[in-house]
DNA sequence: GATGCATGCAAGTGGTTGCTTGCACGGCGC
DNA sequence: GCGCCGTGCAAGCAACCACTTGCATGCATC
């Protein structure tokens, strides 16, 4: 039934069908099981092709779950809008640059969640998680050193220490409400009263004043 | 069922040993393996004891994990220090405040991530590990209740439901900056280049900042 | 000494896991 | 027609899993 017609190679464009079904399949049953609980036979049955094919493309179940992992983190980041170069209305610009990371991370609230609690166990997806979360971290850094150096910041004449310090505080602080907000909000919903579409907005208010940003 | 106390020792107020050995090795496994990867195998031979020991005393591995769990949850809570019925430097009190949550959540790091993994399989799971957190958050917002009330914050004298709005989203932000820190530090070092004992203050300092406290 | 109890030890149960093997089928280029 | 190759199917393997059973042992109380 699930012919999905044409085939392999030729200009080669699309793979075959059964590696990219599989690698779909085991990210969506790794996401919600786990490295131990994503059993080859699941997988399989998830994917609609047969157990066997997943050791003749990938030989083992691990390598199936790293390209799988990859193939989620590396498909995903470009989407991102980035801040613009130069800043015009700080809490605009923030407000919807942190709607789209919130999009993004509550999207792969589950995977990162598995990520975290096999972080443990096989280290090297350290790299492959964080590889997510960092550009996204530098490029607000950039866009935070600009709103220094065109004066939106009334209080920035303090020594230089300092105001780094503070400003690497105030963006990991960002990041991590929104980090916390994407995978918190299911599991301690008291803790988050605010419809989900009022965070981003209330967290940029929050940190614009926090780092004295005229906003 | 939990009739610790029986026997042995005279005045002996501690429990059979195995019991609690186990319920300690099943934590520290947990904590490292998750739920899959705890066997009983591992389990017993990390306490030490027979694996027949776990079924004689829990009757199951998962009873063994959930009794783990929860004793972990139930120990350490009361240890925490409360914030002052009235503030008087808010700066302070919550930097200290802040500092012991911080020690709590890095000690627990590596049991919350494996609890966050299981959260998608394990829902039951919930509950125990927000009520560890939820309290705090709790604690947290009575406090910046009552900064309100005492007039410590400047601008207050807006509309009811903003400024409650405000405070929720301030709190909710200050938690997960606490979060982020314990959880985020060793995984991407590079978003934290502040010395640990540095964190608590730099947060409370621009949470402060953000909801126009005078520290 | 006898009884009760917690524990250790050895063996074994049925089920699941990752992975292999052997074989058959069907579409493709030659 | 004829290989080639990707795939499906059935069977099976050794290892591991949670859990059980039966028996021996040590210790404390009676």
């Amino acid at each position: 039934m699930i012919d999905s017609a044409h085939h392999p190679t030729g200009s080669g464009a699309s793979q075959p069908p059964s590696r990219e079904k599989l690698i779909e399949a085991a990210a969506r049953v790794y996401a919600t099981a786990g490295f131990r609980g994503a059993t080859t036979r699941r997988i399989a049955e998830e994917a609609g092709v047969n157990e066997v094919t997943i050791f003749r493309l990938f030989g083992s179940k691990a390598a199936l779950i790293d390209a799988a992992i990859q193939h989620r983190a590396a498909v995903q980041p470009f989407e991102t809008v980035p801040l613009p170069e130069t800043p015009r209305h700080p809490a605009a610009e923030l407000t919807a640059w942190c709607e789209t990371q919130l999009e993004m991370l509550r999207e792969r609230r589950s995977l990162i969640r598995q990520q975290m609690g096999e972080l443990a166990e096989r280290p090297q997806v350290v790299p492959c998680a964080s590889r997510a979360l960092n550009p996204q971290a530098v490029e607000l850094k950039r866009y935070m050193r600009r709103l220094y150096e065109e004066g939106f910041v009334e209080g920035a004449s303090r020594r230089r220490a300092g105001r780094d310090e503070e400003a690497h505080a105030a963006g990991a602080m960002l990041m991590a409400a929104l980090f916390g907000d994407a995978m918190g909000r299911d599991m301690m919903p008291e803790m988050y009263p605010q419809p989900p579409e009022r965070a981003a907005a209330l967290y940029v208010g929050l940190f614009l004043r926090a780092i004295r940003c005229t906003s």
